[in-house]
This record gives C-alpha cells, structure tokens and sequence, in this order.
RNA sequence: CGGGGCGUAGCUCAGCCUGGUAGAGCGCUUGCUUUGGGAGCAAGAAGUCGUCAGUUCGAAUCUGGCCGCCCCGACCA
C-alpha cells in the first residue's frame, strides 16, 4: 500500500484539517474528555520541556528568577484594575464551593453534591498580574528592593468559546515575566529586552521569523500602557501572535499598591511589565514547518534529533544490528548541539521497518539513521533528512558522519528558517491604495501581510476588522518598515507601514 | 450566546427512511509467509448502539425530554 502524503487532507486542500490531521499523526496532544482541555503527549510535552529549558536559560541571563504563585485568584483582585477585569470577564472559571457532600441515590448510585459556598469566590487564574501585584506590593518597600524580575512557568485557565488544539485551549501552559522598576524609562527598557529575547528564540530555536512590533490600542492586552508582540507568519498566510511584552504603566501598581520611598525619599508608584509565552509556540511550529508527511521539528527543540532505526532482515543478525546501534547513540551523545548532549533514541520495537520509517516522518525528527547488516560491515549509515523528501536518503562512512552530525543538525535548523523566511517575504507586500488592500484579501486571494500606511482612528480599525476580518498585527520596530507616506484610508500623512493581516 | 450537524468496537463510520437479538475499514492479539521499507494470508479479542422515558409482542431503528461533543459566527495567547 502507498499513500502519496502521510497526511490526508494536504495543507492545499484544507489547512485546518491538515493541522488537526497531523496534531494526531505525530502523537503530539489529543483532546481529553473535559471541554478546551488538551492531554499533552510525550512527544508534544518533550518539545514544550525544550522550549522551556532554552527560554529559562535566556530568562537566567537576564537577570529573572522563578517562582510560583497560586492558581486561584480572590475575584476581588480582579476588581481592582477595570480596564484589566473586563478584558477577561468573559473567559473567567470561577471557584464558588470548597467541598462536596455524598448524596445517596434512589437507585443506589451516588452523587456528590457541590456544598461548603465560598464566602469570596475564587477566580482561575487567566493571567497573574493581579495576584502577583499584591505579593509585589508586600516586597517592594525602597527602591533599593527594585528593580524585582520575577518569571513564573504555570498554566492558566480561558474559557475559551471555540478550542483548537495547542493554539487556542482553555487551559494552556506558559510562562509569564512580572517585573517591578524603579522608572518608567527602566519598565519600557525591560519590556523592549524581553520582546527581543522572544523574537530572537523563535528565529534561532524555533526557526520562525517574527515581525517585532507595537500593538496598536485597540489590540493592547487589557490595562497595558504599550505592547510589543512577535508576529510571525503560517504557512496559511495567517499571521499568528507567538509572544508578547507589555508595559504596564503604574496601573497595575495603582491597583495592588506597589509603593516605594525613593531616593528623594518620597512615596512613588512602581512601573511594572509583563511577558508571556505559551504552548501556542507547538501550535505556531507546526504550522510554520509541517508539510504533507507531517510536522518538522527544528533540530534545536526536538524531542529526539536522530532516531536510529536498526535494519533487522535476518534473526541471527538482530541482536548484533542492534548493538551496533546502540554503540552508534552512546558515540553520538557524547556530541552537543546547542550547548546540549544530542538527544539520540533508538528504535528497537519489533515492527516492520517502513512503518517505523513513516512514523517517524510523520513526528518529525530531524534525521534518521539507517543501519543494517551491511552498514556494518561497509562502516556506513544511511542518513534521511526530515527537511527533504521522505524517499531521499544518503549512505555515508560512519565516521564522515559522526564527524559532521552537528553540522548537519544546524543545516536543517538554517535550512527549515530559509523557507520559513522565504515563504513570509514572498506573501509580505508593500500596498498603496484602498483597492489593492481589498483585492490582497478579498474573496479566492491568497492573502498574506499587507504593509500599509495607516494614520486611521480606532473606529477606522474595527471597522476594517469587522468588515474584512483582517486586523493591524502590529506597527514594526525595524527601521525598514520607516518611510514617509500618506494613509490608504485616510489618506493622512503617516511616517511608517503597518502590517495587516487576517490571524489566528 | 445565535445558526447547523452528530452521539453505534480503541479510531473513522455504515445500518435508522421501510422496527425482528450488531456491521465494515483501520488499529489490536496469535500463527504462517514476507523483509533496506507505510506487506500478504488465516484465525481471534473487542460494542448495556449517549441517557431517561414513551409507543410496540419486539426499538440502534419510531416519538419526546435530558446530557455531551463537533462545525460556522461573536471573544481570544
């Protein structure tokens, strides 16, 4: 039997089918038995544990220390901040009972009734800063307490109306960066620094290229003074937001009270920030880098980077076929990639080799490894790339190999952000007019980023939005982006593009 | 919360119109064959047909209530 694609229907066909399809296929998550939850499975849970690992290591470095805070939030909390509160309103579990009582059934079943109410209810936590704010309020006396750089690796609960798998669950997984200073001008620094570590991992670890940029005030996370966030593109053409920095102004400081005496010993308002990733980077990565066989993992945060998959035809060469792997994976570990041993696994289950093969397409490792009796004996593997086509392998001497593995690792991570690149700048346009706009992502169009000169009002904003579902992604901070020109709307002066995009 | 659809084996679904004791493909188990490639043949395990009630001699099938899920909108990392 021979399919042509592993993954049925292909990107071209249907894409969020494709996404679902291959969600499956490469065992990454499922959908669990409570409604917008997700289960996480090994090989999606071993990519979110690199992504974590790498980021916490960037989060050290700049001078972040973790810590934990509680799941459940005080609803009063949420009161403080009003712009903030009615942001989440609508997407809040609440816990309102701290108990159950057994209540025997007629027909002898029994059923727990909620009791014990909660004379506060308590909110799950959609986001920290409230919660946060307040510990922040009991540590920050002087100035000499500040700057305070907190990070927190936690999950967080949306009641979500409509889930999908890794992008958009009611509970997900992510970390979020709170952060006390002393100055505004301190506050936005740090903003700016953890919106750079953001789009500098998913270009280097996730070989995703990101626009950075400013949200525009409309699509501002609720009672954030300025957000920057990392849009990047799918190869749907759709935008999605990968990560995003806010500064927060003194209004999160107003609310919790987080006060210190200065050094003109004067009482001020701290400036605070907050940062966020989540586990809608695996979502982001699959699209950006699957194909019709499946996901592709860049090497950086796979789970496993090489898998050896010994060729066993004969019974009385089995165990030495598989020794000869095993001594090939211990070889192969002593190597690092990334500043990390290479993650080598061997496959040793008895099933038949080309649904080995494909399985391992289809969850995108990196590089598999061939070896059989004759391999042994010529002092070769056969290698396959999973950024080329799943029939292309090469036979090379095992030392030649050994010898250039990371080499090649890094390859397939420059090679899968290549096209990554390749593939945004080549549906990433420059428009003029009010009529090109509409034909870029009007009905049958293939759409993309629109960069466009914009001096528009909110209204204007929303308007667009509601009528064309296409929204202002972000305002770039690159200088390629500055020039002088007039609003395709408005026709008003405007001195930079912004980049329009239809998104997840 | 509006509009549509669906609940039958681990998964995808057929059967329902026209009521008569449960089916297929994939997956799983075992055996034989095959083996540098998602294999073939044979045998086998597996379902209170979402749930509660009604109609009926008899309900997966007809009627009604309830529950759950999916898709399309509004909301969003």
């Amino acid at each position: 039997m021979s399919q042509a694609t592993a993954i049925s229907p292909t990107r071209d066909k249907d894409f969020p089918e494709w996404y679902q399809q291959v969600v499956r296929a490469a065992d990454l998550a499922e959908n669990s038995e409570v409604r917008g939850c997700m289960v996480i499975k090994p090989w999606g849970y071993g990519i979110w544990e690199n992504i974590q690992k790498q980021l916490d290591a960037k989060f050290k470095e700049t001078g972040h220390v973790n810590a934990y805070f509680p799941l459940l939030i005080p609803l009063s909390y949420l009161e403080k901040e009003a712009e903030h509160a009615e942001g989440f309103a609508t997407e809040c579990a609440v816990v309102t009972h701290h108990r159950l009582e057994a209540q025997k059934q007629p027909d002898g079943t029994t059923k727990m009734i909620p009791s014990g109410k909660l004379e506060e209810p308590f909110v799950i936590r959609p986001t920290s800063e409230t919660i946060i704010g307040a510990a922040f309020a009991r540590w920050v006396q002087s100035y000499r307490d500040l700057p305070l750089l907190i990070n927190q690796w936690a999950n967080v609960m949306r009641w979500e109306m409509r889930p999908r798998l890794f992008l958009r669950t009611a509970e997900f997984l992510w970390q979020e960066g709170h952060t006390a200073h002393e100055t505004a001008e301190e506050a936005i620094e740090e903003t700016k620094l953890m919106h750079k570590v953001y789009a500098d991992f998913l270009r280097n670890h996730l070989a995703i290229p990101v626009i950075p940029g400013a949200k525009t005030e409309n699509e501002r996370f609720p009672g954030a003074v300025d957000t920057y966030t990392v849009e990047a593109m799918v190869q749907d053409k759709k935008a999605i937001q990968a990560g995003t920095s806010h500064y927060l102004g003194q209004n999160f400081a107003k609310a919790a009270n987080i006060q210190f005496l200065g050094r003109d010993n004067t009482r001020q308002l701290a400036h605070t920030t907050s940062w966020g990733v989540s586990t809608r980077l695996i979502g982001t990565l699959i699209m950006a880098h699957g194909d019709d066989d499946g996901v592709i993992i860049p090497p950086r945060v796979a789970p496993s980077q090489i898998v050896i998959l010994p060729v066993t035809p004969k019974a009385d060469t089995r165990q030495e076929v598989i020794d000869a792997c095993e001594a090939l994976a211990k070889t192969l570990r002593m190597q690092t990639f990334g500043g990390e041993p290479l993650r080598v696994h061997v496959d040793k289950r008895d099933l038949q080799g080309g649904a080995k093969n494909w399985e391992w397409i289809k969850k995108g490792v990196p590089l598999r490894l061939e070896m059989g009796p004759r391999d042994i004996t010529s002092r070769s593997v056969a290698v396959c790339r999973r950024d080329q086509g799943p029939k292309a392998k090469e036979f090379v001497p095992k030392e030649d190999f050994l010898r250039n593995v990371t080499d090649l690792l890094q390859d397939i991570q420059d090679s899968l952000l290549k096209r990554a690149t390749e593939l945004r700048d080549a549906n990433m346009k420059k428009l003029d007019t009010l009529e090109e706009f509409k034909a870029f992502f009007g009905e049958g169009s293939e759409g993309g980023f629109a960069l466009m000169h914009w001096a528009g009002s909110n209204e204007e904003e929303d308007k667009i939005a509601t009528d064309m579902k296409v929204t202002i992604r972000c305002i770039p901070l690159d200088d390629e982006f500055a020039e002088e020109g007039t609003c395709f709307l408005t026709g008003k002066p405007s001195s930079k593009r912004v980049v329009f995009a239809k998104s997840y």
